[in-house]
DNA sequence: AAAATATTAATACAACCGTATTAAATTAGG
DNA sequence: CCTAATTTAATACGGTTGTATTAATATTTT
Protein backbone atom coordinates (compact mmCIF):
# COMPACT_ATOMS: atom_id res chain seq x y z
CA UNK A 1 0.00 0.00 0.00
CA UNK A 2 1.73 3.19 -0.93
CA UNK A 3 1.60 5.30 1.82
CA UNK A 4 0.60 9.29 1.68
CA UNK A 5 3.64 11.05 3.05
CA UNK A 6 5.46 12.81 0.74
CA UNK A 7 6.58 11.74 -2.04
CA UNK A 8 8.02 13.71 -5.23
CA UNK A 9 6.69 11.11 -7.90
CA UNK A 10 3.44 11.60 -6.25
CA UNK A 11 3.71 15.16 -6.03
CA UNK A 12 4.72 14.93 -10.06
CA UNK A 13 2.10 12.93 -10.45
CA UNK A 14 -0.69 15.06 -9.32
CA UNK A 15 1.08 18.50 -11.35
CA UNK A 16 1.20 16.43 -14.43
CA UNK A 17 -2.17 15.26 -14.74
CA UNK A 18 -3.44 18.98 -13.75
CA UNK A 19 -1.70 20.22 -17.43
CA UNK A 20 -2.46 16.84 -19.34
CA UNK A 21 -6.55 16.87 -18.05
CA UNK A 22 -6.39 20.63 -18.61
CA UNK A 23 -4.82 20.64 -22.20
CA UNK A 24 -6.65 17.33 -23.02
CA UNK A 25 -10.01 16.75 -21.03
CA UNK A 26 -10.17 13.40 -19.06
CA UNK A 27 -11.01 11.14 -21.68
CA UNK A 28 -8.44 12.34 -23.67
CA UNK A 29 -5.92 12.08 -21.42
CA UNK A 30 -3.82 9.26 -21.05
CA UNK A 31 -1.79 7.68 -18.10
CA UNK A 32 1.00 7.47 -20.02
CA UNK A 33 1.33 10.87 -21.27
CA UNK A 34 0.57 12.14 -17.58
CA UNK A 35 3.57 9.65 -16.58
CA UNK A 36 5.66 11.00 -19.37
CA UNK A 37 5.50 14.56 -18.05
CA UNK A 38 5.91 13.72 -14.59
CA UNK A 39 9.29 12.21 -15.45
CA UNK A 40 7.80 8.53 -14.33
CA UNK A 41 8.85 6.21 -16.74
CA UNK A 42 6.41 3.39 -15.87
CA UNK A 43 2.88 3.77 -16.68
CA UNK A 44 1.74 1.69 -13.83
CA UNK A 45 2.73 4.37 -10.91
CA UNK A 46 -1.01 6.12 -11.48
CA UNK A 47 -2.14 3.32 -10.60
CA UNK A 48 0.13 2.45 -7.72
CA UNK A 49 -0.21 5.75 -6.34
CA UNK A 50 -4.00 7.09 -6.89
CA UNK A 51 -5.43 3.07 -7.94
CA UNK A 52 -6.31 4.26 -11.41
CA UNK A 53 -6.80 6.97 -13.32
CA UNK A 54 -9.99 7.97 -11.94
CA UNK A 55 -8.96 7.68 -8.88
CA UNK A 56 -5.85 10.55 -9.94
CA UNK A 57 -8.30 12.93 -11.30
CA UNK A 58 -10.88 12.82 -8.01
CA UNK A 59 -7.70 13.96 -6.10
CA UNK A 60 -6.62 16.66 -8.56
CA UNK A 61 -10.40 17.77 -8.28
CA UNK A 62 -10.24 18.05 -4.87
CA UNK A 63 -6.93 19.95 -5.08
CA UNK A 64 -8.06 22.32 -7.58
CA UNK A 65 -11.75 23.10 -5.45
CA UNK A 66 -10.48 23.35 -2.01
CA UNK A 67 -7.55 25.68 -3.72
CA UNK A 68 -10.63 27.96 -5.27
CA UNK A 69 -12.28 27.51 -1.62
CA UNK A 70 -8.93 29.22 -0.28
CA UNK A 71 -8.74 32.39 -2.57
CA UNK A 72 -12.79 33.02 -2.13
CA UNK A 73 -13.32 35.68 -0.24
CA UNK A 74 -14.11 35.07 3.42
CA UNK A 75 -17.83 35.84 4.65
CA UNK A 76 -17.70 40.00 5.72
CA UNK A 77 -21.19 40.81 7.22
CA UNK A 78 -19.86 43.80 8.37
CA UNK A 79 -19.13 45.11 4.70
CA UNK A 80 -22.04 46.56 3.00
CA UNK A 81 -23.63 44.69 0.43
CA UNK A 82 -22.15 46.86 -2.58
CA UNK A 83 -19.10 46.12 -1.17
CA UNK A 84 -19.22 42.57 -1.03
CA UNK A 85 -20.49 42.04 -4.64
CA UNK A 86 -17.68 44.08 -5.90
CA UNK A 87 -15.01 41.79 -3.44
CA UNK A 88 -17.14 38.65 -5.20
CA UNK A 89 -16.66 40.05 -8.71
CA UNK A 90 -13.07 40.92 -8.60
CA UNK A 91 -12.10 37.58 -6.04
CA UNK A 92 -14.01 35.35 -9.18
CA UNK A 93 -12.17 37.14 -12.62
CA UNK A 94 -8.87 37.57 -10.63
CA UNK A 95 -8.75 33.61 -9.97
CA UNK A 96 -9.92 32.81 -13.60
CA UNK A 97 -8.34 35.05 -15.82
CA UNK A 98 -5.37 36.38 -13.54
CA UNK A 99 -2.92 33.70 -15.27
CA UNK A 100 -5.07 34.42 -18.59
CA UNK A 101 -8.41 32.78 -19.95
CA UNK A 102 -7.34 30.26 -21.83
CA UNK A 103 -3.25 29.54 -20.22
CA UNK A 104 -5.12 28.85 -16.93
CA UNK A 105 -4.76 24.74 -16.49
CA UNK A 106 -7.06 25.04 -13.24
CA UNK A 107 -9.74 27.58 -15.41
CA UNK A 108 -9.92 24.48 -17.81
CA UNK A 109 -10.68 21.88 -15.39
CA UNK A 110 -13.34 23.74 -13.93
CA UNK A 111 -15.29 24.69 -17.11
CA UNK A 112 -14.75 20.87 -18.05
CA UNK A 113 -16.01 20.02 -14.85
CA UNK A 114 -18.78 22.32 -15.73
CA UNK A 115 -19.66 21.43 -19.23
CA UNK A 116 -19.18 17.74 -18.87
CA UNK A 117 -18.88 16.85 -15.42
CA UNK A 118 -17.53 13.86 -13.75
CA UNK A 119 -19.25 11.30 -11.44
CA UNK A 120 -17.73 13.72 -8.52
CA UNK A 121 -19.59 16.92 -9.06
CA UNK A 122 -22.90 16.69 -7.11
CA UNK A 123 -20.16 16.18 -4.35
CA UNK A 124 -18.07 19.25 -5.15
CA UNK A 125 -21.24 21.38 -5.69
CA UNK A 126 -22.99 20.90 -2.14
CA UNK A 127 -19.62 20.80 -0.60
CA UNK A 128 -17.90 24.08 -2.69
CA UNK A 129 -20.66 25.62 -4.38
CA UNK A 130 -23.61 26.02 -2.40
CA UNK A 131 -22.23 27.97 0.97
CA UNK A 132 -21.33 30.63 -2.10
CA UNK A 133 -24.18 30.46 -3.74
CA UNK A 134 -26.62 30.94 -0.67
CA UNK A 135 -23.99 33.46 0.78
CA UNK A 136 -24.70 35.51 -2.96
CA UNK A 137 -28.03 35.43 -3.35
CA UNK A 138 -28.37 36.92 0.77
CA UNK A 139 -25.86 39.77 -0.37
CA UNK A 140 -27.90 40.54 -3.99
CA UNK A 141 -31.47 40.46 -1.84
CA UNK A 142 -30.06 43.08 0.53
CA UNK A 143 -28.92 44.97 -2.66
CA UNK A 144 -32.65 44.46 -3.84
CA UNK A 145 -34.81 45.01 -0.83
CA UNK A 146 -37.03 42.34 1.41
CA UNK A 147 -39.77 43.03 -1.42
CA UNK A 148 -37.73 40.95 -4.01
CA UNK A 149 -38.90 37.51 -4.87
CA UNK A 150 -36.83 34.54 -4.56
CA UNK A 151 -36.75 34.32 -8.49
CA UNK A 152 -35.70 37.48 -9.35
CA UNK A 153 -32.84 37.46 -6.49
CA UNK A 154 -31.63 34.08 -8.29
CA UNK A 155 -31.90 35.71 -11.78
CA UNK A 156 -29.51 39.20 -10.51
CA UNK A 157 -26.63 36.28 -9.13
CA UNK A 158 -27.06 34.07 -12.61
CA UNK A 159 -26.86 37.23 -14.75
CA UNK A 160 -23.12 38.35 -12.62
CA UNK A 161 -22.25 34.61 -13.04
CA UNK A 162 -23.07 34.56 -16.46
CA UNK A 163 -21.12 38.08 -17.67
CA UNK A 164 -18.25 36.72 -14.56
CA UNK A 165 -17.38 33.13 -16.35
CA UNK A 166 -17.80 34.08 -19.81
CA UNK A 167 -14.03 33.90 -20.91
CA UNK A 168 -13.29 30.66 -19.49
CA UNK A 169 -16.06 28.45 -21.82
CA UNK A 170 -16.04 31.07 -24.41
CA UNK A 171 -13.12 31.66 -25.56
CA UNK A 172 -12.14 30.10 -28.00
CA UNK A 173 -14.70 31.58 -30.45
CA UNK A 174 -13.90 35.27 -28.63
CA UNK A 175 -10.31 34.95 -29.06
CA UNK A 176 -11.41 34.75 -32.35
CA UNK A 177 -13.37 37.18 -32.96
CA UNK A 178 -11.07 39.36 -31.05
CA UNK A 179 -7.37 38.00 -31.72
CA UNK A 180 -5.74 41.21 -30.13
CA UNK A 181 -8.14 41.09 -26.27
CA UNK A 182 -6.39 39.59 -23.53
CA UNK A 183 -8.05 38.80 -20.54
CA UNK A 184 -4.80 38.92 -18.31
CA UNK A 185 -4.03 42.18 -19.01
CA UNK A 186 -7.99 43.09 -18.55
CA UNK A 187 -9.44 41.00 -15.70
CA UNK A 188 -9.27 44.00 -13.45
CA UNK A 189 -10.95 46.40 -15.77
CA UNK A 190 -13.25 43.41 -16.55
CA UNK A 191 -14.34 43.08 -12.98
CA UNK A 192 -14.88 46.98 -13.07
CA UNK A 193 -17.65 46.59 -15.51
CA UNK A 194 -19.00 43.81 -14.57
CA UNK A 195 -19.82 45.59 -11.18
CA UNK A 196 -20.98 48.25 -12.89
CA UNK A 197 -23.34 46.99 -15.47
CA UNK A 198 -24.62 44.83 -12.68
CA UNK A 199 -25.26 47.16 -9.91
CA UNK A 200 -27.25 49.03 -13.18
CA UNK A 201 -29.20 46.48 -13.93
CA UNK A 202 -29.95 45.59 -9.66
CA UNK A 203 -30.65 49.35 -9.79
CA UNK A 204 -33.58 49.06 -12.64
CA UNK A 205 -34.83 46.03 -11.02
CA UNK A 206 -35.46 47.44 -7.77
CA UNK A 207 -37.18 50.93 -9.35
CA UNK A 208 -39.41 48.12 -10.97
CA UNK A 209 -40.04 46.79 -7.63
CA UNK A 210 -40.98 49.44 -6.10
CA UNK A 211 -43.52 50.94 -9.01
CA UNK A 212 -44.83 47.74 -8.70
CA UNK A 213 -45.79 47.81 -5.14
CA UNK A 214 -47.25 51.62 -5.83
CA UNK A 215 -49.69 50.09 -8.38
CA UNK A 216 -50.74 47.54 -5.75
CA UNK A 217 -51.47 50.22 -3.12
CA UNK A 218 -53.61 52.16 -5.62
CA UNK B 1 -18.37 7.67 -54.93
CA UNK B 2 -20.81 8.15 -52.58
CA UNK B 3 -23.47 10.95 -54.38
CA UNK B 4 -25.46 13.85 -52.70
CA UNK B 5 -28.75 13.02 -53.62
CA UNK B 6 -31.57 12.37 -51.50
CA UNK B 7 -30.77 9.10 -49.21
CA UNK B 8 -32.40 7.72 -46.25
CA UNK B 9 -29.19 6.13 -44.91
CA UNK B 10 -27.35 9.29 -45.11
CA UNK B 11 -29.53 11.32 -43.16
CA UNK B 12 -30.21 8.61 -40.68
CA UNK B 13 -26.70 9.10 -40.09
CA UNK B 14 -26.72 12.62 -39.64
CA UNK B 15 -29.56 12.95 -37.28
CA UNK B 16 -27.73 9.74 -35.22
CA UNK B 17 -24.71 11.75 -35.36
CA UNK B 18 -26.16 14.81 -33.92
CA UNK B 19 -27.82 12.82 -30.77
CA UNK B 20 -25.07 10.70 -30.19
CA UNK B 21 -21.95 13.51 -30.47
CA UNK B 22 -24.48 15.77 -28.36
CA UNK B 23 -24.55 13.07 -25.98
CA UNK B 24 -20.91 12.23 -25.61
CA UNK B 25 -19.01 14.99 -27.45
CA UNK B 26 -16.77 14.03 -30.26
CA UNK B 27 -14.27 11.62 -28.72
CA UNK B 28 -16.56 9.51 -26.71
CA UNK B 29 -18.87 9.59 -29.58
CA UNK B 30 -17.99 6.15 -31.35
CA UNK B 31 -19.09 5.16 -35.13
CA UNK B 32 -20.38 2.31 -34.03
CA UNK B 33 -22.48 3.68 -31.48
CA UNK B 34 -23.64 5.89 -34.36
CA UNK B 35 -24.52 3.52 -37.36
CA UNK B 36 -26.36 1.26 -34.64
CA UNK B 37 -28.52 4.45 -33.70
CA UNK B 38 -28.83 4.67 -37.47
CA UNK B 39 -30.40 1.57 -38.18
CA UNK B 40 -26.95 1.04 -40.73
CA UNK B 41 -25.79 -2.51 -39.70
CA UNK B 42 -22.29 -1.91 -41.00
CA UNK B 43 -19.83 0.00 -38.96
CA UNK B 44 -18.73 1.01 -42.44
CA UNK B 45 -21.57 3.15 -43.75
CA UNK B 46 -19.85 6.12 -42.09
CA UNK B 47 -16.55 6.04 -44.04
CA UNK B 48 -18.87 5.73 -46.87
CA UNK B 49 -20.51 8.70 -46.87
CA UNK B 50 -18.58 11.22 -45.15
CA UNK B 51 -15.24 9.57 -45.85
CA UNK B 52 -14.46 9.61 -42.17
CA UNK B 53 -15.64 10.51 -38.48
CA UNK B 54 -14.49 13.72 -38.70
CA UNK B 55 -16.36 14.00 -42.13
CA UNK B 56 -19.79 13.32 -40.45
CA UNK B 57 -18.88 15.42 -38.12
CA UNK B 58 -18.07 18.60 -39.86
CA UNK B 59 -20.94 18.06 -42.01
CA UNK B 60 -23.41 17.57 -38.50
CA UNK B 61 -21.01 21.35 -37.72
CA UNK B 62 -22.64 23.10 -40.73
CA UNK B 63 -25.74 22.05 -40.69
CA UNK B 64 -26.34 23.18 -36.96
CA UNK B 65 -24.54 26.39 -37.71
CA UNK B 66 -26.77 27.05 -40.69
CA UNK B 67 -29.71 25.98 -39.19
CA UNK B 68 -29.01 28.70 -36.35
CA UNK B 69 -28.41 31.35 -38.71
CA UNK B 70 -31.66 30.44 -40.53
CA UNK B 71 -33.37 30.98 -37.12
CA UNK B 72 -31.74 34.32 -36.03
CA UNK B 73 -33.30 37.38 -36.58
CA UNK B 74 -32.68 39.22 -39.98
CA UNK B 75 -30.96 42.63 -39.68
CA UNK B 76 -33.74 45.00 -38.85
CA UNK B 77 -32.42 48.60 -39.36
CA UNK B 78 -35.33 50.56 -38.90
CA UNK B 79 -36.33 49.05 -35.65
CA UNK B 80 -34.98 51.21 -32.86
CA UNK B 81 -31.89 49.39 -30.58
CA UNK B 82 -33.79 48.83 -27.97
CA UNK B 83 -36.17 46.53 -29.99
CA UNK B 84 -33.23 44.78 -31.97
CA UNK B 85 -31.73 44.30 -28.31
CA UNK B 86 -34.63 42.43 -27.01
CA UNK B 87 -35.30 40.64 -30.26
CA UNK B 88 -31.56 39.59 -30.35
CA UNK B 89 -31.64 38.45 -26.83
CA UNK B 90 -35.13 36.22 -27.41
CA UNK B 91 -34.62 34.84 -30.23
CA UNK B 92 -31.22 33.27 -29.13
CA UNK B 93 -32.63 32.47 -25.91
CA UNK B 94 -35.36 30.63 -27.82
CA UNK B 95 -33.37 28.65 -29.88
CA UNK B 96 -30.88 27.40 -26.90
CA UNK B 97 -33.56 26.62 -24.48
CA UNK B 98 -37.18 26.33 -25.89
CA UNK B 99 -36.35 22.29 -25.85
CA UNK B 100 -34.97 22.57 -22.41
CA UNK B 101 -30.91 23.87 -21.79
CA UNK B 102 -29.61 19.75 -20.89
CA UNK B 103 -31.62 18.14 -23.63
CA UNK B 104 -31.35 20.10 -26.61
CA UNK B 105 -28.73 18.19 -28.96
CA UNK B 106 -28.49 21.03 -31.08
CA UNK B 107 -27.41 22.79 -27.74
CA UNK B 108 -24.93 20.67 -26.60
CA UNK B 109 -22.82 20.37 -29.89
CA UNK B 110 -22.72 24.16 -29.48
CA UNK B 111 -21.44 24.09 -26.51
CA UNK B 112 -18.84 21.66 -27.14
CA UNK B 113 -18.09 23.61 -29.44
CA UNK B 114 -17.09 26.79 -27.87
CA UNK B 115 -15.56 25.01 -25.04
CA UNK B 116 -13.03 22.63 -27.21
CA UNK B 117 -13.68 23.84 -30.61
CA UNK B 118 -12.60 21.18 -33.80
CA UNK B 119 -10.63 22.21 -36.51
CA UNK B 120 -13.12 23.91 -38.33
CA UNK B 121 -14.37 26.09 -35.71
CA UNK B 122 -12.73 29.04 -37.13
CA UNK B 123 -14.20 28.85 -40.80
CA UNK B 124 -17.47 28.58 -38.49
CA UNK B 125 -16.54 31.47 -36.49
CA UNK B 126 -15.62 33.53 -39.61
CA UNK B 127 -19.35 32.34 -41.53
CA UNK B 128 -21.94 32.93 -38.86
CA UNK B 129 -20.62 34.68 -35.41
CA UNK B 130 -18.31 37.92 -37.00
CA UNK B 131 -21.04 39.14 -39.33
CA UNK B 132 -23.73 38.92 -36.14
CA UNK B 133 -21.30 39.89 -33.67
CA UNK B 134 -20.63 43.16 -35.80
CA UNK B 135 -24.67 43.97 -35.89
CA UNK B 136 -24.89 43.61 -32.76
CA UNK B 137 -21.69 46.15 -31.84
CA UNK B 138 -23.33 48.72 -34.12
CA UNK B 139 -26.84 48.07 -32.42
CA UNK B 140 -24.93 48.96 -28.89
CA UNK B 141 -23.28 51.63 -30.12
CA UNK B 142 -26.43 53.26 -30.95
CA UNK B 143 -28.01 52.78 -27.04
CA UNK B 144 -24.27 53.94 -25.99
CA UNK B 145 -23.70 56.69 -27.70
CA UNK B 146 -21.25 58.12 -30.18
CA UNK B 147 -18.79 58.68 -27.33
CA UNK B 148 -18.83 55.09 -26.36
CA UNK B 149 -15.51 53.68 -27.13
CA UNK B 150 -14.89 50.05 -29.09
CA UNK B 151 -14.05 48.45 -25.66
CA UNK B 152 -17.02 49.55 -23.81
CA UNK B 153 -19.56 48.21 -26.56
CA UNK B 154 -17.23 44.77 -26.41
CA UNK B 155 -17.97 44.70 -23.24
CA UNK B 156 -21.63 45.25 -23.14
CA UNK B 157 -21.66 42.72 -25.90
CA UNK B 158 -19.65 39.96 -23.73
CA UNK B 159 -22.42 41.08 -20.42
CA UNK B 160 -25.51 40.13 -22.68
CA UNK B 161 -24.04 37.36 -24.43
CA UNK B 162 -22.64 35.75 -21.33
CA UNK B 163 -26.46 36.01 -19.55
CA UNK B 164 -27.85 34.48 -22.54
CA UNK B 165 -25.28 31.52 -22.91
CA UNK B 166 -25.18 31.31 -19.06
CA UNK B 167 -27.71 27.64 -18.59
CA UNK B 168 -26.36 26.62 -21.79
CA UNK B 169 -23.15 25.71 -20.43
CA UNK B 170 -23.38 25.59 -16.36
CA UNK B 171 -26.70 23.50 -16.68
CA UNK B 172 -25.04 20.49 -14.77
CA UNK B 173 -23.76 22.72 -12.10
CA UNK B 174 -26.94 24.95 -12.01
CA UNK B 175 -29.50 21.93 -11.81
CA UNK B 176 -27.92 20.77 -9.22
CA UNK B 177 -28.29 23.91 -6.88
CA UNK B 178 -31.82 24.39 -8.09
CA UNK B 179 -32.99 21.37 -9.03
CA UNK B 180 -36.40 22.81 -9.26
CA UNK B 181 -35.81 25.02 -12.06
CA UNK B 182 -36.45 24.55 -15.86
CA UNK B 183 -35.41 26.28 -18.46
CA UNK B 184 -37.57 24.97 -21.23
CA UNK B 185 -40.72 26.46 -18.90
CA UNK B 186 -38.85 29.96 -18.58
CA UNK B 187 -36.77 30.77 -21.15
CA UNK B 188 -39.34 33.66 -22.03
CA UNK B 189 -39.10 35.29 -18.45
CA UNK B 190 -35.49 34.69 -18.68
CA UNK B 191 -34.96 36.37 -22.15
CA UNK B 192 -37.22 39.87 -20.22
CA UNK B 193 -35.07 39.51 -17.43
CA UNK B 194 -31.53 39.59 -19.55
CA UNK B 195 -33.06 42.76 -21.55
CA UNK B 196 -34.27 44.83 -18.30
CA UNK B 197 -31.07 43.69 -16.72
CA UNK B 198 -28.72 45.15 -19.05
CA UNK B 199 -31.00 48.68 -20.25
CA UNK B 200 -30.21 48.85 -16.63
CA UNK B 201 -25.82 48.01 -17.33
CA UNK B 202 -26.33 50.31 -20.43
CA UNK B 203 -28.00 53.02 -18.86
CA UNK B 204 -25.69 53.71 -16.10
CA UNK B 205 -22.69 53.24 -18.32
CA UNK B 206 -24.17 56.32 -20.94
CA UNK B 207 -24.71 58.37 -17.61
CA UNK B 208 -20.81 57.55 -16.57
CA UNK B 209 -20.05 58.69 -20.18
CA UNK B 210 -21.94 61.88 -19.96
CA UNK B 211 -20.61 62.87 -16.52
CA UNK B 212 -17.12 61.91 -17.88
CA UNK B 213 -17.48 64.29 -21.02
CA UNK B 214 -19.07 66.63 -18.42
CA UNK B 215 -16.26 66.53 -16.48
CA UNK B 216 -13.43 67.48 -19.73
CA UNK B 217 -15.23 70.90 -20.38
CA UNK B 218 -14.02 72.24 -16.85
C1' DA C 1 -32.22 -8.56 -69.59
C1' DA C 2 -27.45 -7.57 -69.00
C1' DA C 3 -23.85 -4.71 -67.55
C1' DA C 4 -22.32 -1.12 -64.71
C1' DT C 5 -22.72 1.15 -60.60
C1' DA C 6 -24.13 2.14 -55.94
C1' DT C 7 -24.96 0.37 -51.55
C1' DT C 8 -24.77 -2.83 -47.73
C1' DA C 9 -22.57 -6.26 -45.14
C1' DA C 10 -19.00 -8.84 -42.65
C1' DT C 11 -14.59 -9.16 -41.28
C1' DA C 12 -9.77 -7.81 -40.60
C1' DC C 13 -6.21 -4.82 -38.90
C1' DA C 14 -3.14 -1.80 -36.71
C1' DA C 15 -3.12 1.48 -33.07
C1' DC C 16 -4.26 2.80 -28.73
C1' DC C 17 -6.42 2.57 -24.22
C1' DG C 18 -6.40 1.43 -18.83
C1' DT C 19 -4.92 -1.93 -15.95
C1' DA C 20 -2.64 -6.29 -14.12
C1' DT C 21 1.35 -8.92 -13.50
C1' DT C 22 5.90 -9.85 -12.52
C1' DA C 23 10.54 -8.77 -11.68
C1' DA C 24 14.28 -5.54 -10.58
C1' DA C 25 15.98 -1.79 -7.94
C1' DT C 26 15.94 1.21 -4.16
C1' DT C 27 15.19 2.46 0.54
C1' DA C 28 14.30 1.73 5.57
C1' DG C 29 14.71 -0.78 9.92
C1' DG C 30 16.89 -3.68 13.17
C1' DC D 1 24.99 -5.65 6.85
C1' DC D 2 21.17 -7.94 5.93
C1' DT D 3 16.36 -8.50 5.77
C1' DA D 4 11.87 -6.53 4.75
C1' DA D 5 9.19 -3.20 2.65
C1' DT D 6 8.59 0.33 -0.74
C1' DT D 7 9.13 2.10 -5.19
C1' DT D 8 10.32 1.76 -10.06
C1' DA D 9 10.52 -0.67 -14.25
C1' DA D 10 9.19 -3.58 -18.21
C1' DT D 11 6.01 -6.17 -20.31
C1' DA D 12 1.58 -8.46 -21.13
C1' DC D 13 -3.43 -8.62 -21.71
C1' DG D 14 -8.10 -7.87 -22.94
C1' DG D 15 -10.89 -4.45 -24.87
C1' DT D 16 -12.10 -0.73 -27.95
C1' DT D 17 -11.23 2.53 -31.45
C1' DG D 18 -11.36 4.33 -36.56
C1' DT D 19 -10.58 2.68 -40.89
C1' DA D 20 -9.44 -0.61 -44.82
C1' DT D 21 -10.54 -4.59 -47.34
C1' DT D 22 -13.28 -7.74 -49.62
C1' DA D 23 -17.42 -9.82 -50.91
C1' DA D 24 -22.41 -9.90 -51.49
C1' DT D 25 -26.57 -7.51 -52.67
C1' DA D 26 -29.45 -3.93 -54.59
C1' DT D 27 -30.19 -0.35 -57.90
C1' DT D 28 -29.68 2.04 -62.10
C1' DT D 29 -28.47 2.42 -66.93
C1' DT D 30 -27.98 0.97 -71.45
Amino acid sequence: MPPTESNTTRKNLLSAGITVFAKKGYKEATVREICKQADALNINSINYYFGSKQGLYREILELIFSEYNRHAPSPAPDLTPEKRLKRFITTFCTMLYKGGAAESDLTAIFVSEMTSPSPFIQDIVDRYNRPRVEANMDMLRELLGPDAPDAMVRDCLVSVSGQILYYSFAWPVFSRLFPEHSTQATYAQWADHVFTFSMGGIHVLKKQLKSQSQEDMT
